[in-house]
DNA sequence: TATCCTATTATGTCTGCACATAATACCATC
DNA sequence: GATGGTATTATGTGCAGACATAATAGGATA
């Protein structure tokens, strides 16, 4: 008889829920209580119950106890990697290729995103993506010129996307993902017909005070974003 | 001076990796040395490191020990909720209105993704989710018959998305996430033109054993989905 | 030199205890 | 009956010690 692990009491509170023993709305015994029912730590039952929470499927408050979820609003996680592993991660070539890049006044919805004043002058850079010679992803960014270190990295050769992962630390961002159709121009980079429908994903993110960069990447038709297990 | 406590110490981590004190691929002092440094147990620090680790900054191995990630994989987290949830969100009120029911063969590009032997018949829910009397997303969805009880549920009156959530445990699923060009009758559905760009989300649904439905929602242009903060 | 075995080591987990904290329930008061 | 303070209670967090487990490093063997 192997010791009492907070896995199979995790597996076990989420049968009963699955199973309707527990209903939704419904208040579950204590951490106490159930450490007397499995025989074992009330922190053992803690860490079952608490990966549970995390997860979406428990409610918890103190002295109110613990409930089933009423909406068990499914946490879906997305593993967002640097672009060139998620090309090389399908088992395909990764190709690179900086369009344009120059230093020039931002748009007012980027400044307005970000917290910049009107008409900050930034880094623009607009660069493809290939997937074994074939273009897999447009990338337009706003770079903040203040990260940039004093022999200015050389974007032609390492995608900003790469060199901001290693050399600058970010404090918070935050992503959306929408659908858009391409235009004529982004139509022609990824060699499809104006209007497809594209994916696209736009980020943000700030540093400890000011604003890092703004990114918007456009994919190719065809992709499809995964859920992590 | 109050206690340590373990959310502390996790800022104080990931300051020093953003302060790039500890680089990425570099292996951290040990728990029991961090325990030593912070005064506290190890238990502490096991905590603080383990939750960076499950946010993807830490990697974690026995013996080897824990390492600042080298390709710090942003896990986004996005609360998927229930339609009329999402809906009402917003402020918005909710609307929903069953177009087509019926049991029919599931074609067979949704019997592949499930598993399903080609030619099964499942029951076929076509629908849209109304926001301020305005169509917001059209609900194509498969449903295995076998999940519904026998007085069978009154798709018409409560939508399937939200029946299933209150009625159905499931075990696992996945979620995928894309664009598409609006065909002429979902253009219609959501008073668009012909080939606008539509944000599309599918969703397989598995219980202990047998598939329970798949799902695919195309959203009326302009939808955006946010990362949870 | 190559391969297998073993000791070592850092993390993973459990126990049992203690105190902190938030939120409710209840009782006394007005 | 309404109100406000207080006791109670379930979760949250911490500590110290113990053993389990995976994975490495280094030594013994072929």
């Amino acid at each position: 008889m192997s010791r009492t692990n907070w896995e199979d009491i995790r597996a076990e509170v989420l049968r009963r829920i699955r199973m309707r023993l527990w209903l939704p709305g419904a208040v579950i015994p204590t951490e106490e209580a159930l450490a007397y029912e499995f025989g074992c730590a009330r922190a053992t039952i803690s860490r079952a119950l608490r990966e549970l929470a995390q997860a979406g499927v428990l409610e918890r408050r103190r002295k109110a106890g613990t409930r089933v979820a009423l909406h068990p609003v499914r946490k879906a996680t997305l593993d967002i990697a640097v672009t060139r592993l998620e090309v090389e991660g399908r088992g395909q070539i990764y190709g690179y290729h900086l369009i344009e890049a120059g230093v020039v006044a931002a748009p007012v919805p980027v400044c307005s995103k970000l917290g910049l004043a009107q008409g900050a002058e930034w880094l623009h850079l607009r660069s493809l993506h290939l997937a074994d010679g074939v273009a897999f992803v447009i990338e337009d960014r706003w770079l903040n010129p203040s990260v940039l270190q004093d022999p200015a990295p050389d974007f032609a050769a390492i995608s900003a996307n790469e060199w901001l992962v290693g050399n600058v630390s970010y404090a918070r961002g935050d992503i959306a993902f929408s659908a858009a159709n391409a235009s004529g121009e982004e139509a022609k980079m990824l060699g499809v017909t104006a209007g497809a429908a594209l994916f696209i994903t736009e980020r943000c993110t700030w540093g400890e005070e000011a604003a890092i960069t703004w990114v918007r990447l456009a994919y190719a038709p065809g992709y499809r974003l995964l859920t992590a297990v």
